[in-house]
DNA sequence: GTCTATAAAGCGATAGAC
DNA sequence: GTCTATCGCTTTATAGAC
C-alpha cells in the first residue's frame, strides 16, 4: 500500500468530471496535489496508466461491494438485488457521478481499454443474471432481463445528466428494482 | 442552403467518433476536405459554433424524422411507437453510432451545451408520452414509462459499445418495444 | 471564399536539481 | 521521492496572400 493507491481516487474524480481527454496533466496534478514527476514515478506508463490505474480500483470497489455481495447472497436472500440498488445509486449518486465504464465506451478511450470495459460490464450481467436465477427466474429469461437492468442503470445515468435532474436516475432505477420484483 | 450546411454531416461524424475535445480542427478539416479558413468563415465561433450547428442539425432531423411522425400520427396509428424504434435503431446503426447529445451529456461538454441536450431529451420524451397517451394508456405513467424507453436506449448504446456487440442494442431496445406494446 | 503561414497557449512526457 | 524547467509537439485561433 503506497501512495499510489492514495493518488488514485482523485485521479478518478478527475477523470470523471473531465473525460480522459479533458483531464490534463495539469488538471491531475492539481486534484492529487502531486507534481508531475510524482504522478510519473507512480505511473511511469503516463496518463494511459493512471486511467487503467482508475479502472481497476473502480473494477475492484464493484467486486468486493457489489459484485460479491451479490452472488454470495444470491444463494437465498431476496434482499440481494435491491441491496445492489443501493449500492450502485449511492455510488453514481444518483446520476450526479458519472459510470467511468461506460463513458468510456462512448469515446474514443474505448479502444484503449476495450477489455477493461469489457470485462466491467460482463461481470455485472453475469452475476445479476445469476442472482435472479438464484430467485427463480426462469434461466432463459435471465440475461436478457439482467443486460435490460445494466442498461436501465446506465441510461438513467446519461438521462440524468442531461436534464440535469438526479430525480430521473431515481426514476429510471426504480422501475428497473420493481420489474425485479415482479417477475414478468 | 449554403456550403456551411454541406460541411455539417461530416462534422457530425466527427465529433461522434472524437468526442468533443477529440476532434480536433485538423481532424475537422480531414473530415470536411475543407481548410482552417474556410471552416473558421463558416463557423466564426470555431469549435464550439461547428458543434452547435451539429446540435441544432441533429435537433432537426429528429425533430422531423421521428417526433414529428410521432406526434402527428399518435392520434390513431398503433404502429408509430414501432416507426420511432425502426427510426432510432437505422440513426444510431444499433448502437455502433453514439447519439452525440448522450455522449456530450457524459461530459464537461454538457455545460457548454446544456440547453440544448436537455432539450433535445425533453422533447424527445414528451412526445413519447403523448404518443402513448394516445394508444391508451393511462396518463399517470406515460411520462415516467416514456423516460424509461428513452433511458433504455440510450443505455442501450452504452452498452453495444462497451461489449462491441450491435446485438445488444437490439435485444435491450427490443424489450423496450414488446413493453411498450403489452401495457403494463 | 479558400488557402498557407504563423502566433500563442496548452499538451504529454522527460531531465535533472535537490 | 518530489519538485521545477524544459523539450517537442499539437492545439485553437488569427493574419494575410491569392
Amino acid at each position: 500500500m503506497t501512495e499510489r493507491a492514495a493518488a488514485i481516487p482523485a485521479l478518478a474524480e478527475s477523470f470523471r468530471e473531465h473525460g480522459y481527454e479533458g483531464a490534463s496533466l495539469a488538471r491531475l496534478c492539481a486534484a492529487t496535489g502531486l507534481g508531475k514527476g510524482s504522478l510519473y514515478n507512480f505511473f511511469p506508463g503516463g496518463k494511459e496508466e493512471m486511467a487503467a490505474a482508475v479502472l481497476a480500483d473502480v473494477d475492484a470497489w464493484f467486486a468486493g461491494s457489489v459484485f460479491g455481495p451479490l452472488r454470495t447472497a444470491a444463494a437465498g436472500d431476496p434482499g440481494a438485488i435491491d441491496a445492489m440498488f443501493d449500492a450502485v445509486t449511492a455510488y453514481f449518486k444518483s446520476g450526479r457521478r458519472v459510470c467511468l465504464q461506460g463513458a468510456f465506451a462512448l469515446g474514443r478511450e474505448r479502444d484503449l481499454f476495450a477489455a477493461t470495459i469489457a470485462g466491467y460490464f460482463d461481470r455485472w450481467i453475469a452475476v445479476l443474471a445469476a442472482a435472479l436465477h438464484a430467485a427463480g427466474r426462469d434461466e432463459a429469461s435471465t440475461r436478457a432481463t439482467a443486460l435490460e437492468t445494466v442498461a436501465a442503470i446506465q441510461g438513467a445515468i446519461v438521462l440524468s445528466r442531461a436534464l440535469d435532474n438526479p430525480a430521473i436516475f431515481q426514476q429510471v432505477t426504480e422501475q428497473a428494482r420493481t420489474r425485479l420484483a415482479a417477475p414478468g
